[in-house]
DNA sequence: GTAACTGCAAAATATTTGCATCCTT
DNA sequence: AAGGATGCAAATATTTTGCAGTTAC
């Protein structure tokens, strides 16, 4: 796991340090979307604010980690799949919020349905939000 | 047009207020959402910040507008229609915005496509983002 | 050794709250 | 007249920026 970390790193060009392990372990140990304010809090303020804001900012630029745009408009981080490249998001998964126990999922294998638009209205980018109640809750 | 905009205010019990009238005539006047910088730039900065997130917050209780989430986390607010009522938001219509001019659209009269979850979730709300160029634009 | 990363301080922004005053009903 | 709405001031919270010290390569 400390390898895949590693090679996530480099691959992106960017300095393996303790934080930048430590944040992508939290996402890959939590298995769904992250807030700024879980990241502090389950790091257990061991770093800094800014560096949070720093290093997620990063990671959105090199395509490691995507935002959630949630309806109470919080900002949720997750990680990306490998189609993802540094300015190039293939997030157009759906992302499924629980309204029970708060989590945020990447249904990454279920199919994207198909979304109609109006004549002369072209699409680029097509985000799906479903709020709801997950198999653990039910 | 200002009558409408009374029957909405007298429908939701609230009182009728040339701040609310103003902030109204905002987004029947253009059509599509309004961030809260959008209304302070195009009421002139007539009334004050406090009361914009005041009246805004007001309108989205009483179901008269609601909260677009967006890929960029920047907070949208458009009118709902009729169907929404006070605590019973029903805007599963599809958000449009576009790349090049910015502008949000509500997309009314556009089926929902289905979304389909894993066994054992179960959906309450779906709402669905759509980035691209409009017809105006293109 | 050099460039990149981090942490602290501080600035800039955004949002919320309290309270006295004004407006709607 | 009474209750709600507004505006100002101030308290909080959030995000960004600058810079000096530290770490990775």
């Amino acid at each position: 796991m400390k390898n895949s970390i590693n090679t996530i790193l480099k691959t992106s060009q960017l300095s393996v340090t303790t934080n930048r392990i430590k944040i992508l372990e939290l996402f890959q140990n939590s298995g769904n979307a992250l807030s700024h304010a879980d990241i502090e809090k389950l790091s257990g303020k061991h770093f800094d604010r800014v560096t949070i804001y720093r290093t997620l900012q990063t990671f959105v630029d090199k395509g490691i980690i995507h935002t959630i745009p949630t309806a109470d408009n919080s900002i949720m981080y997750a990680l990306c799949k490998e189609a993802c490249t540094s300015g190039h998001h293939h997030d157009d998964h759906v992302h499924f919020i629980c309204e029970v126990c708060g989590s945020t999922y990447c249904l990454d294998n279920i199919s994207l349905p198909q979304v109609n638009v109006p004549k002369g209205f072209s699409i680029n980018q097509t985000n799906i939000l479903v709020h709801g109640v997950c198999k653990n809750c039910k």
